[in-house]
DNA sequence: CGAATTCTTGTCCAATTGGTCAAGAACATG
DNA sequence: CATGTTCTTGACCAATTGGACAAGAATTCG
């Protein structure tokens, strides 16, 4: 039945070359779908970068739609890892705080995720919807109760839980998906750890003063 | 000189038709721009949705790059027009309640021009780069000067002037930018006039209670 | 080594792309 | 209503698109 090659690797089912291409086509992937979207991506750009032709791409990806959920996916996971960690027998400062910089920390070394699943939402998110509906949305609800947990126990103002993680969001993914018009405005050439290390400064400020109760 | 056609009326320099097709096209190709990006939009889309053929398109506009800069331009002033509002002579909180209030107004009210704005971000913004370089930073600073000055007033607590307005605006244009997501996990068909003004009140609470010194 | 498998690419294809052109239809104004 | 202008479109074009295919090149492992 299964018709198991002797070249297969038992463990990861992938050959040593499989697993060097496929992560060259995805990381060239991420970036001509995050710059381009998925109509605006061609095969051959992707396999360009990839430094590959584009019947070989296909031999690993089977088509463009393929290759683009491969990608979504891949992003995904290490996109919500941080907001399960949320932890309500924490402090939700230190909770919160962590939180925010994980998700800074992400915007900064790996932008183009950002601006992939940016791109798919602007498209109306054809792909995500029942991940956004299914998902996510569960997630979003345990943690919702969490934060109405800590403002129940008066360790948190009054705030709508639902809109302090989209401004959470919001916030860090800017970094990412803005970050052209962040370093035009702000007149950086690049923008280095130190940078970021001051967008944390400010964006947990703001959030964290926005959000802790008053006298702490 | 100057051919004048007999039906041209003196005033905007254009024929009721004329004004009539424009606005439809725009319309059409700023939905279409905000859904796929430049390269993903097709000008037969666009035309398709506006209701006329692309040949008859392409007479007012001549080229799909020469419509994508109208709709962007069209966008870039509205866009603006509250954060030039923002008066170092009133009163800190007003000023900024009202500056986020518009925002979020703007992203209710036309999230489509958000939306293209914010894929032209992606893309690495080839066509507005000089505006963000110039017009837009010199705008910013400016405002940054405003808040520094309320801080040493002793109307703000100390936050960094330019993370505040990109907090603004990320917060703000969240709501247009991934409304797909917002509407699927907060569980809404649609997001009505009531629904923003809860928004409203939660981002400018946070902000607010962020930004404004203890114990005013 | 040698044979099965995996990998790689040149060539090709139908469909779609942005854009042109000529020719006719609708229009405004004297 | 006559005439110059504006408006509209069908037909067309070269270039690009995603993808198929077959045939050869590398690799693996008994």
């Amino acid at each position: 039945m299964a018709p198991v090659g002797r070249q297969r690797k038992a463990a990861s089912g992938k050959t040593r070359i499989q697993t060097i291409n496929e992560a060259r086509i995805l990381d060239a992937a991420k970036r001509v779908f995050a710059e381009h979207g998925f109509r605006g991506a061609t095969v051959d750009e992707i396999a360009q970068r990839a430094e590959m032709s584009k019947p070989n791409l296909l031999y690993y990806f089977k088509s463009k739609k393929a290759l683009y959920r491969a990608v979504l996916e891949r992003t995904l996971d290490v996109w919500l890892e941080p907001l399960r960690a949320l932890d309500a027998a924490g402090d939700p400062e230190t909770e919160l705080r962590r939180y925010i910089a994980s998700k800074i920390e992400a915007s900064r070394q790996d932008p183009e995720a950002s601006r992939v699943f940016a791109s798919e939402m602007l498209r109306g998110a054809p792909l995500l919807m029942d991940h956004l509906r299914g998902d996510l949305r569960h997630l979003v609800e345990r943690k919702v109760a969490v934060i109405e947990q800590w403002i129940e126990e008066g360790r948190l103002a009054p705030v709508d839980p639902i809109h302090l993680i989209f401004m959470i969001w919001a916030t860090t993914q800017h970094y990412a998906d803005f970050a052209v018009q962040v370093r035009a405005v702000w007149g950086r050439k690049t923008l280095h750890k130190k940078d970021f290390e001051r967008i944390d400064d400010a964006v947990s400020g703001v959030i964290l003063r926005g959000v802790l109760p008053r006298g702490g």
